[in-house]
DNA sequence: TTGTTACTGCATATAAAATGCAATAACGAT
DNA sequence: ATCGTTATTGCATTTTATATGCAGTAACAA
């Protein structure tokens, strides 16, 4: 695998410590792997670049997991049943991740917002209170229009 | 578990071999099962009601799979990891086009279908084809009217 | 009724996702 | 710089979903 600058591993570790956990090893590793990577990679792909160094499985899916609770991550399902994980950008103020819904392609994993989409549905409709309030997360699997 | 009408086995009897399928015990009791349930069931929600009445687990797995590559099933993901399985509408041309949003609860995990629902857009939008086109899986996620 | 073979039931495999726990190392305090 | 606390790791192991091999069974056609 190649590495970071350095300058670009200090960022991510200030980056971790932001989120009031400590930079280890394994976590730098991880979120290096990722910022590497071109799309969003399992645990199993991860691991491919990070085993050989000689990190563990186990440590490395429990970072994957407490980056994307921390927010550093994004962990997505396409509908293959992996999860995989996306460096997030560094969004000082927080990203309100539920008011527009999602488009995420199930070829390449790309997310992509939808601000206009809105959902209608009748007045009788039966549906859970808080689908009539949009408070709900819409996201749309399809595929983008380089996959289709 | 209730049990479906002789007619309605028989109908179901009836679709199974149209589907050049042998219509045996474990696949009518699958089918009744998702007949009976009023939203799409994993394999485990699926057992809960098979298991006591003697079907076994790997019997059934088999055949929701077959089912749905059969097109008597969907076979739908929700997000989390696990398959769950939906009746279809008996379409004798094919064509059953009667895909529909689907709503989980963060809360609970139980799905419900949202059949009433649509998706609008400007016409400006700048979305992928597949959403124009309604190429597309809706997931809605948010909390039952019991989890909110 | 019978023969063929699609299907079942049971055992077992694989893979991803998780967790318990003692050892370790990150980081604030000294 | 060193030390102490405790978050985090590494390793072993578990759980859960998904999947398959195979001998016996039962669905359907003849």
């Amino acid at each position: 695998m190649d590495t970071l600058p350095a300058d670009q591993i200090e960022a991510l570790r200030e980056r971790i410590r932001r989120a009031g956990k400590r930079a280890t090893g394994s976590r730098l590793a991880a979120l290096s792997c990722l910022t590497l990577a071109a799309s969003p990679l399992s645990h199993g792909e991860v691991m491919e670049r990070l085993e050989p160094q000689g990190w563990d499985r186990a440590s490395i899916f429990r970072v994957l997991n407490d980056l994307a609770d921390a927010k550093l991550l994004r962990r997505i399902d396409l509908g293959d049943h992996l999860w995989r994980f996306e460096l997030l950008a560094d969004e000082p103020h927080g990203h309100a991740e539920d008011e527009h819904a999602h488009f995420m392609c199930v070829g390449c994993g790309e997310v992509q917002c939808l601000p206009e989409l809105s959902l209608v549905l009748p007045k009788s409709a039966q549906v859970p209170r808080s689908v009539r309030e949009d408070a709900v997360q819409v996201r749309v699997l399809g595929r983008c229009d380089t996959c289709a």
